[in-house]
DNA sequence: CGACGGGACGC
DNA sequence: CGACGGGACGC
């Protein structure tokens, strides 16, 4: 599955023209091609149509919107898949499953919660893993990210940083126990569930880990929220979440035709309780081959205050810190750092004297010239980073190598960047001190033949 | 010291 | 049920 197609198959009523296609696909992106497949001899539409976009996010949203509907009045409901790609043979249709799972290189250090932080920008995720050793448990620098729609999982591959080197993972190619519950189920078709549960042990015995965990705000409450492809009963999502004592609410979210949106939330009385429920039945499969997603949702007590808010990004900065520096060095901040980066209000400090904000140059100009940078301790925020060194014009894009201690910096005009590097170099920021340094130019993509897309 | 690579899952 | 035309960069 390397290229996530952007072009589009479409099953529709023989009557359907080109045209018509064009105007309702177009308002999901750039529509550089329609295509209704005719008849040689007859010349008359065989029903079938192909869409291609300019980008396999916009034909993804496309599909989602536009598969059921009715084009014009009496015609029937259109279907709409991703296409096969020419040369392959299968017309099998190109289900969800294989649409919605990314497949992406990250940091060892990078925890699940890590990875969920980084791609939830692009959707809500039901699950993500990580690949570890079996044995030893370290992370192999591998994870997946699994979306609820095909749209989110392209949005992510599109655009998150290239480092990453996202793409669609390949389905697993397991299938025992699991094709009878999700393999017959395809898009729009309502799956009834009243499956009895007790045929699914999971273990209870195991003390909670509560390594990796996420410290940060928001994580922690006593309530959850389930995700789920398949529709599960109320029943079901009740009889599986009070195997864990304290459940004290529990209801599945539906929409206004009484189906089940996929959704269920669960409150325990107790946080403790709710941490188990998280830990043990995120990612657990009920049925077997549907994996339930569970989170933490807000459960309305008050954390939104300044002083609580403040209290909260202190301890992820000291979370974060942490992390990056290793438990040899896993010492608490000190407290009249973290108050005075409070109360000025400002996201830099620096032993320097910085020239005001400038304007980030166009994204699509032209590097003249790229800054090398060197962290110590630990890399300094995207953020930060880029209100530090966009003040001496022309910068272009700052690059954080994923779990390294080093960045690039991308300036469009050379005088810019060596006076970036002039003034910063030595510098501390933050409590980083950051060797500047101009850096080599990038690796030869090496001559290896073109991709076409 | 501090460099951009690489790639597959006991659900 | 419902799967592939037309046209031709430059290596």
């Amino acid at each position: 599955t390397r290229p996530t197609s952007s072009r589009l198959f479409a099953v529709t009523s023989r009557s359907i023209t080109e045209d018509e296609l064009r105007d309702s696909f177009s308002v999901f992106g750039d529509v550089q091609g329609v295509w209704v497949v005719k008849d040689k001899q007859t010349k008359e539409s065989k029903g079938i149509a192909y869409v291609k976009f300019a980008k396999s996010s916009q034909a993804c949203l496309a599909m989602e919107e536009m598969h059921g509907k009715v084009l014009m009045d009496g015609t029937k409901p259109i279907k709409v898949f991703i296409a096969q790609s020419r040369s392959s043979n299968r017309h099998r249709d190109v289900e969800d499953e294989e649409l919605t799972r990314i497949f992406v290189m990250i940091p060892k250090t990078f925890t699940e919660e890590d990875l969920k932080d980084t791609f939830k920008e692009y959707g809500e995720i039901e699950y993500c893993v990580i690949i570890k050793n079996k044995s030893t448990g370290e992370s192999k620098g591998l994870g997946y990210v699994r979306y609820h729609k095909p749209s989110q999982a392209a949005h992510a591959i599109e655009n998150c940083d290239k480092t990453y080197r996202a793409i669609l993972a390949e389905p697993r190619t397991k299938t025992t126990v699991t094709e009878e519950y999700s393999g017959g189920m395809s898009r729009g078709e309502y799956m009834g569930g009243n499956d009895s549960m007790n045929q699914y042990a999971f273990p209870m015995a195991e003390p909670v880990n509560y390594q990796g965990m996420d410290y940060r705000s928001g994580d922690f409450t006593r309530c959850l929220m389930i995700s789920t492809r398949a529709a599960l009963s109320q029943e079901q999502i009740f009889s599986l979440f009070d195997l864990i004592p304290g459940m004290e609410y529990c209801e599945l979210q539906r929409d206004n035709y009484g189906m089940s949106k996929g959704h269920a939330l669960v409150r325990y009385n107790n946080l403790g309780s709710a941490v188990y429920a998280k830990e043990k039945l995120n990612g657990f499969e009920y049925p077997p081959g549907n994996r339930l997603a569970v989170n933490f949702v807000d459960d309305g007590e008050d954390r939104s205050s300044p002083v609580s808010r403040m209290a909260m990004q202190l301890v992820a900065a000291q979370m974060m810190s942490a992390v990056w520096n290793g438990p040899a060095t896993n010492q608490v901040m000190k407290p009249h750092q973290g108050y005075s980066a409070v109360s000025n209000m400002s996201r830099v400090q620096t032993d320097v004297n910085l020239p005001p904000l400038k304007k980030l140059a166009p994204p699509d100009s032209k590097s003249k010239e790229r800054l090398f940078v060197v962290f110590s301790p630990s890399p300094l925020p995207l953020d930060v980073l880029e209100d530090v060194f966009c003040r001496f014009g022309s910068l272009i894009e700052v690059h954080l190598v994923p779990g390294r201690k080093v960045g690039y910096m991308k300036y469009a005009d050379k005088q810019c960047a060596d006076e970036a590097m002039a003034v910063l170099h030595g510098r501390v920021v933050n409590g980083v001190k950051m060797k500047v340094m101009l850096a080599d130019p990038p690796r030869e993509e090496s001559h290896k033949r073109p991709r076409t897309t």
